[in-house]
DNA sequence: GAGGATATTGCAGCGCCTGCAAGTTTGCAG
DNA sequence: CTGCAAACTTGCAGGCGCTGCAATATCCTC
């Protein structure tokens, strides 16, 4: 499926070095500080090629590889039967949280998050993705792609992204993998008004 | 607050007929197909103007004005004190949508969004603005501005979210507001896997 | 190797968006 | 009603993202 020689090796370098430094200069500079010229320079290839590769600057920035998203509905499939789906979903993406440090462009695109809030509007697309990608996860585990399919993932990952938000606004506080244990927990339960406050 | 004689006037006309004629156009050649100048051309106003009402192209033609967002806040704040937080915003949701019909410009988003699916990713910064109004409309019932909050909103949210895209699909099955009751049981549930399929 | 497929590149150009330095309109005092 | 200050609008010049097209270079197959 990857294996045909030299021409797809070379295109997945291409695409990885336009994405980590893209990412990195980003992190460094500030997301709209930098042009696409400027990375096209460090990586040694032309503008028009980048667009070969990438929808757009910020496909480049934000978004997830296939490889990540295959991984997670993989992962899914993988958990104990026991676990009903959204408990086997939740599983999932709180280690891809905890693991962050894992990739150094998945950390480094965290890291961007942090310092440069003004971007998180502009991650729709790839929450879009990840979306689509934990949906089908879901969906593989009930047998049917469904609202309720749709409705679980969308929930689960709510809770994820408010996990981040929550954590952006507050770097020193609990990691994004707490609080997104404790923002998933009010959702599991159905959101009823807690007695104990969450913080 | 508003009564700051003819200027403000002027200033709300300008914003209304930009945003009236945006959307309008919008609708019928599709987002993409307009522009900025021919809108401009089209209310007779400079396109510089433009970018002083307006932040983007986009924001003219997904923003929601705050009028609403602080009518939501309102709407929630009234809603019977019987009912927990969640239920309360849940139902100003559903009639929001459900009223889609009140508002012409609100009417001609909804259908610009059922007709031209390829731009959804970029309501997102509209989305945002929602979940900050949701966020403190909770809050205010609450109590507390927290995680929790948040939680409840984006949770909330999110079942709008899939149930807008759920009826887009098929714009001949039930409508938005059915999806949305429906996408929302499973939300209040927990997220347990329901023993009666949704459709 | 020859020939076909595929990638890369330059170029020309549209459209979004911004800062700046005018010009114009509105509000307010005197 | 007159003059001044603040606010709004405008044109201009220009950067940047992004695209289609045609030409070139690279790789794969036979």
């Amino acid at each position: 499926m990857t294996g045909t020689g030299l021409r797809e090796r070379k295109k997945a370098e291409t695409h990885g070095a336009l994405r980590e430094t893209a990412v990195s200069l980003a992190l460094r500079e500030g997301p709209d500080a930098i042009t696409v010229d400027q990375v096209c320079a460090a990586v040694g290839v032309s503008p028009r090629t980048f667009f070969n590769y990438f929808a757009s600057k910020d496909d480049a920035l934000f978004g997830v590889d296939t490889a990540v998203l295959d991984d997670i509905v993989t992962r899914v499939a993988a958990r104990p039967a026991a676990e009903d789906p959204a408990a086997a979903l939740v599983a999932v993406l709180r280690d891809l949280l905890t693991d962050a440090a894992g990739s150094s462009v998945w950390h480094d695109q965290l890291a961007m998050i942090r310092d440069h809030p003004e971007v998180l509007p502009r991650l729709d697309d790839a929450q879009r993705a990840l979306e689509r990608a934990c949906t089908a996860a879901v969906a593989r585990r009930t047998g049917r792609a469904d609202l309720d399919a749709h409705t679980v993932a969308a929930a689960v990952l709510a809770a994820q992204r408010v996990a981040v938000a929550a954590w952006r606004e507050d770097p020193a506080g609990p990691g994004p993998d707490v609080l997104f244990e404790r923002s998933v927990a009010l959702v599991r339960s159905g959101l009823t008004p807690s007695t104990h406050p969450s913080s």
